[in-house]
DNA sequence: GTCTATATAGCGATAGAC
DNA sequence: GTCTATCGCTATATAGAC
């Protein structure tokens, strides 16, 4: 009961509220710039934020390099608004997949399932995410950094509901936590599409994962 | 017996003498060219390889930019001495942690133990293996890509030997073995000296984490 | 809002003296 | 083997025409 109130709070309050979505939504964004999200996220996932040139950007996108910058302050400014739609998408599908659980255990396989297939179904999105993170500026990382601090508040407090419930044989619930995430967030690493595993085996695979690693019974 | 003679044919062979050291050997390098690995891999590790510039490199060794070039062809050649000397190392720690061992459960719980210890007291050199991979020319990731498969085959095959046995109980060795490496993999990440626990406290949970993965009895 | 042209700076790498 | 000086190039970002 207590473990069932504590995800429902969760699911539908904490994380849903803790950060209101106030970026301008990507269907009120003109197609330029929409072209350009695209273009920097593929350069970006392919090359790594340095590498990357706003001349790749501005002609993947179909502009001239002067063309960047009437839509975005910097090159920098486009990696802060891809990491942070990335880490806000990343948390909404986490806590959305909590939700629909009615045990720590379900909500731990859900959980941490739905974010591997994020990890495989946006994974540009995820490689910036994941990699491209140290590139931003102290302000940006920072604001950043929150979101990120969010996903791992609400992956532990499942991993500790299950731990008061019984159901989780777990001694340190910061390390658990942290193994847990280190599975997923791998994910952006080795993943490619159409080999060794498709999303819906992935995010099986990893729900079941999940719960070895909590020795859930 | 069939697993212990697998174990032993890994460690005492194969992966020792897959990739013979052809290398030269750090103490035969000068103080400049010693001064030039350490202010590489501290500035690759902290950047990354676009970020950081042949002037850092070299006003962190103590050359004048030019000095860089006496000792490396180029900025890439250096960034490939490390990490190919970096994935060498990691094997060799794995391999002769897996020789200790007299069954695939112990074996497997010193392998992941003692290389999820190494990135965190190899930190930068770690880093410079999981992060800048991407930034090798063709020729040089590929020559990478295989010591990274030895690592993988080595992994792998000691989760081959416990489902042998009956020691593990695992479905599919691909995925398990991507798993522990994941964990693994992501120490170079989050660790840093002081903070959140010792290489002891790593190793020591980290060989409990990878039994878990395998559900040992 | 997009372009051409360019400012300003820094890059990796080399030449040649010592 | 290390230096000073610099080459040739590319980078991010801006100016101003349209």
């Amino acid at each position: 009961m207590v473990a069932k109130r504590l995800l429902t709070l969760l699911a539908a309050g904490m994380l849903i509220n803790v950060t209101p979505r106030t970026l301008p939504t990507p269907s009120s964004d003109s197609p330029a710039v929409m072209r350009l999200f695209d273009a920097a996220a593929d350069a970006f996932a392919a090359k790594g934020f340095h590498a990357t040139t706003t001349r790749d950007i501005a002609s993947r996108a179909g502009l001239s390099p002067a063309g960047v910058y009437v839509h975005f302050a910097s090159k920098e400014d486009l990696l802060f608004q891809l990491s942070r739609d990335g880490h806000v998408g990343a948390r909404d599908a986490m806590a959305a997949a909590a939700g629909d659980a009615d045990s720590p255990t379900e909500a731990l396989r859900q959980m941490i399932g739905r974010f591997a297939r994020w990890h495989a179904e946006e994974l540009t999105l995820a490689r910036i995410v994941q990699y491209e993170f140290r590139h931003l500026t102290d302000e940006h990382r920072h604001e950043v950094l929150d979101l990120r601090r969010e996903i791992d508040a609400v992956v532990r407090s499942v991993v500790e509901a299950g731990m008061t419930s019984g159901e989780f044989d777990v001694r340190d619930s910061h390390a658990t936590t942290l193994a847990l995430l280190s599975l997923v967030v791998d994910v952006a690493r080795w993943y490619h599409p159409g080999v060794r595993r498709t999303p819906d085996e992935i995010e099986e695979t990893y729900g079941a994962l999940a719960l070895r690693l909590v020795a859930a019974r």
